[in-house]
DNA sequence: AATATGTTTCTGCTAGTATCGAAATATATA
DNA sequence: TATATATTTCGATACTAGCAGAAACATATT
C-alpha cells in the first residue's frame, strides 16, 4: 500500500470530530448510520459534518449508501485494516515488538498480541 | 486514552514526509536516528525537516537524545502502541473483527490476526 | 402540485500548516 | 579563542483546512 494513501487516510482520521464521527461509523457495523443519526448525536451544523463526512470519503474511509430520502454512510473497513497494518508491520521493528508484546506481558497465555 | 490525544498523534503521521521519518525512526529501534541522518536519507532541507520533527514530537511520538552534537530521535513505541490499540478496539466491533480477521483468512493455524 | 425532510453545495471568512533560505544557537575540535 | 559541524529558530509567502449560515438539491408524503 502506497504511504501516500495511508498517510491520506491518517490525515483524515487526524481530527478530533472526524475521529469521533469515523468511531460512530465503525461502531454501527455493516448496516452503516444515518448523516442525521450523527448529526443528532454530535451537534454539529450539517454543513460541518457533510464536509468532515466528504473528508473522510476521499480517504477511501467509507462509503455511502441511499435509502429513501436517509443517506447512510458505512465504513470501509478493509481500508482500517490496512492502515492499522501499515503501522504494525511498515513501522514496527522485531526488537520492539518482543518488548513491548510479550517481555512486558505478564500473561499466562503465549498468544501474540502484536 | 483521550480521543484529542489520539486524534493528536493521527494528524502528525498523516503527512507524507512525517510518516517516512515516522516509520525511519521506527525502525531505527531504541538506539534512534541522528536528525543529520535522516536529512541525507529524504534530502529535505534542514529547516524543513526539524519543523516536521518538532510536530512528531508534540504529539508524544518520538523523544531526543544529544550526543555530543548529534541529536537522536528515537521513537515512542508506547504512543505508537496506543494509537494502533485505539484503531482495534475503540474503532472496531466483534462483527467486523471476525470477518476481517478469520472468515477472510484461508490460513491453516488458527492464531487470532486482530 | 405543494410541502416537508434530509443532505449537500455555495460563499466568505479566519486560522493554521508547509515550505525554505538566512540567521542564530549549541557543541566539539584545533 | 577561532572555526567547523549539527540543528533549530526566524521571517516571509503561499497554500489548505475549518467553520457555519444560506441556498440548492433530492426524495418522500399529502
Amino acid at each position: 500500500m502506497d504511504i501516500d494513501v495511508i498517510a491520506k487516510a491518517l490525515k483524515e482520521l487526524g481530527h478530533p470530530t472526524r475521529l469521533t464521527i469515523f468511531k460512530s461509523i465503525i461502531r454501527a457495523g455493516y448496516q452503516g448510520i444515518a448523516v442525521g443519526g450523527l448529526q443528532s448525536q454530535l451537534s454539529i451544523p450539517g454543513s460541518t459534518l457533510s464536509h468532515h463526512i466528504a473528508s473522510l470519503a476521499s480517504a477511501g474511509l467509507l462509503s455511502q449508501r441511499r435509502e429513501g430520502r436517509t443517506l447512510y454512510c458505512v465504513a470501509e473497513y478493509e481500508k482500517l485494516q490496512s492502515v492499522i497494518g501499515f503501522l504494525q508491520d511498515e513501522c514496527c521493528i522485531d526488537e520492539v515488538k518482543n518488548t513491548i508484546c510479550n517481555d512486558s506481558n505478564d500473561s499466562i497465555n503465549n498468544e501474540k498480541q502484536c
